[in-house]
DNA sequence: TAGATTGTTAATCGATTAACAATC
DNA sequence: TAGATTGTTAATCGATTAACAATC
């Protein structure tokens, strides 16, 4: 990306995208500012503004040809450039997260599961093995000399009990990108980005208000 | 809640009331606004800021009294007031959230459950029984009458396609608050309040700056 | 005392909304 | 034409950060 985008933004256009793919699937050819803002509760204004980001125009009077405008924030957004990623914890979360049919659509491709329950190891969830937490590294090194990929991005969904101590391991493995599922706060180098769910807040946030 | 708290305050208490549960676990009995600020990697003089809307007054010198600042936040943000919901769809990640440990300390009760396939019928997850979806108005009435709450919220974890039509059968059941997982946009009534759980976004957002 | 920390005000920054000319 | 819509600028609003006196 050139300019740098905000989150907002990111946020936003990623649900105009969802409104986009609807119309696809409902053979909605055009779409207007009006129709995004009204569906998402937000200002038109804005709407336009975001979209004048990508490479789409609209039309005057018409609106947004839906497709374009798709493959407009797809290309802003870089969903083709596949990033790899693990899941940490193979409970109800992590196979839900490894399950989750959009993802790859937007560039997150799960490379494979770790937990510690021996039970559980050598499991395929959609087509992905869970591995022993242990073998971490192994699977990281593999997966660079083989694969030749970087895993850069891990999930973490163990309990909020085994967190930190995950995340320690993560560090060691050169994983720059944590995305924190379990409500705890993790102490990491600063090299080491941390995203925080932070389900609970955002649960507060959308009933006290 | 006297003076309204803004989304963004709300989702930073709730960080600090992890930090504040991990305080009393380690008996750590004071923190500083620069050492919460730190491990948020954000500014201090925010987190005395927000800190400053609770019932709860630092010491120079020494820092905030986490048992002290930790039940504050939780009058703050009226935790104790028990909030009951619905969990549509008894995948995984409906699974997962109704196991979630958390969301009872933090005022949200799962009442039950529901799904459309045969075999999941009557099952326990966490205590909570799965329900045909078709009971859901019944099962609404059900809490009403003889339990005499009112349940308000419903968690989507449906899949995609399923989305819409199981929104109009909230609305139809009255449900106020939609907490929607799934990666599209309901269409309802201006009554109806939706928060879209957006991971995707959420992924783009922490991956792409 | 010197140093650390709170509480709060003022300054800055960024995001949202309003407005409207241009267009079809 | 009248009406609807974009694209963009200016105005407003809110959130974050800087700064510092007060305190222990």
């Amino acid at each position: 990306m050139s300019v740098p985008i905000s989150g907002k933004v990111i946020k936003r256009l990623t649900l105009y995208h969802h409104i986009l793919s609807d119309c696809l699937l409902k053979a909605k050819e055009y779409i207007s500012s009006q129709q995004i803002a009204e569906l998402l509760k937000i200002d038109d204004s804005q709407v336009r503004k975001d979209i004048a980001l990508c490479a789409a125009s609209g039309k005057t009077n018409v609106g947004y040809n839906a497709p374009e405008l798709k493959k407009a924030i797809e290309q802003l957004l870089g969903f083709q450039a596949q990033k790899a990623a693990f899941i940490l914890g193979a409970g109800n979360l992590g196979s839900a997260l490894a399950k989750h049919a959009d993802f790859a659509d937007y560039g997150l491709d799960i490379a494979a599961l770790f937990d510690i329950d021996p039970a559980k190891i050598d499991r395929l969830i959609n087509g992905k093995k869970i591995y022993p937490l242990s073998e971490l590294h192994h699977v990281a090194t593999h997966e660079q000399l083989v694969n030749k990929r970087r895993v850069e991005i891990a999930i973490l969904t163990v309990p909020a009990s085994a967190a930190q101590k995950s995340a320690e391991l993560l560090v060691q493995a050169q994983i720059k990108y944590i995305w924190n599922f379990t409500p705890t706060i993790l102490s990491v180098p600063d090299s080491v980005r941390v995203c925080n769910e932070n389900l609970v807040g955002n649960f507060l946030e959308f009933t006290n208000n």
